[in-house]
DNA sequence: CGGCTATAATGTTAATTAAGGTTAATGAGA
DNA sequence: TCTCATTAACCTTAATTAACATTATAGCCG
């Protein structure tokens, strides 16, 4: 029996990303753009866990959250907050079921946060988390997050770690941009564009021992990892 | 001779109800609602076990267990959570003589844990050494605190071995920075952000004859506990 | 149609900022 | 006084932002 998160986003890009992302790891998602409209589909999906967007048209996301109260006392919460949004305002409901996570965020911060709301143990949540994957001359330790070849091993970065797994599960396939974008940075805006661009230097640099691996741009769409 | 528990707790309706019950079952009941006055009753009464509220006016529970771990470090101690500290980190604690139970809780439940508990001390008081992990070379005994490799042994602080604990019981998986806080300081201020930076350090240090157990840095987010 | 140019997208490297690492000093309680 | 937790000071590294370089493609001109 699949987990049901309870999803209210208004930004559709974003949603659709962060929707796909939860589904292939096994949630069923429940999403509504429109906070008015919350509460009647929270009565008929009856989620496990909420994840609402703080700023929404017609009703905003402490608003649908003190209404899901009324009905739940206890299903967890987690507000999506953005970066300006005063903490203190946000702390105050950090108590009660619920938790915040600040926009933008990684799918991996979304997906720990909804762990550990839910208990969930061991959650390995459809990672490909364990061990280690070959690519080329290289070995890719996951959990270590190292990067080894012939010549010696490299300690990898978080956000290093995640593209390369990104580019890994989509290999020689194309992968948008701003897919990447929003499943890394949680948004797709101007800076974090340029931020991808230096993450993709990076892993194009640990790699080039190898030439049978590579990072081709499409432009104006996105990348293919193409690997033999 | 009765077990006598010594039981802490400030909500006055909840605390009569509980002690009244444990009464009827046979327990004697100690009783305290203010966290600093709790280890002299403690040493008076020298209970068998203790059932700590986390939310305690002046001192919480994290704090006063901890104050009792330095005079006995075997006696089981339960902790009392509201819904808000629930999360899969709390097992953590679920590992050397602590335990916890959600608040609201049933009797039952509360029953059964000490008779948990009970059993478990009393098993192990026979076999001093028993309940131990085993984290690559190192043997970490969670009632003595105390890390042995074969180079030796040493011993842990309280909250040295309570971070350990936590890494442990999320070895492989990323724990969020703010719940290791929350649980083992009570809160994510910045100056607690700090102390656990220091002990990070301190466990990373007392790890580091063996490079198969690695704690590494999400920045940002956490910490991941990596062994194989 | 082939070459030329403008421009937007991406590459590259460096500078900046913020998070965390490390170690020592302080303080508080046995 | 000794131990441990906390605070502080200073150091290192990851992540971000910025600056400038390069490349691909569309539109133009012949």
């Amino acid at each position: 029996m699949p987990i049901k998160v309870l999803y209210v986003e208004d930004e559709e890009f974003l949603g659709k990303i962060v929707r796909e992302s939860l589904e292939s790891r096994g949630f069923e998602v429940f999403m509504e753009a429109d906070g008015a409209k919350v509460l009647s589909l929270f009565r008929n999906s009856k989620p496990d866990i909420c994840v609402l967007d703080v700023m929404l048209p017609n009703k905003d996301g402490f608003e649908v959250a003190e209404e899901i109260r009324h009905i739940d006392t206890a299903i967890p919460i987690i507000f999506l907050t953005a970066k300006t949004q005063t903490t203190d305002v946000v702390k105050g409901f950090n108590i009660g079921g619920n938790d915040y996570i600040r926009k933008p965020f990684s799918m991996e911060e979304l997906i720990v946060r909804i762990s550990n709301a839910l208990k969930i143990k061991n959650a390995d949540t459809g990672n490909i988390n364990t061990d280690s994957i070959s690519m080329g001359n290289y070995q890719f330790h996951l959990n270590r997050q190292t990067l080894t070849s012939p010549d010696g091993e490299r300690k990898l970065s978080f956000r290093e770690a995640e593209l390369l797994k990104l580019l890994y599960a989509n290999k020689n396939k194309i992968i948008d941009r701003r897919e990447i974008l929003n499943l890394l940075w949680g948004n797709d805006s101007f800076f974090n564009s340029r931020n991808l661009d230096v993450y993709v230097a990076r892993i194009r640099n640990y790699l080039k021992e190898d030439p049978s691996l590579e990072i081709i741009t499409i432009k104006g769409v996105g990348y293919r990892f193409a690997m033999s």
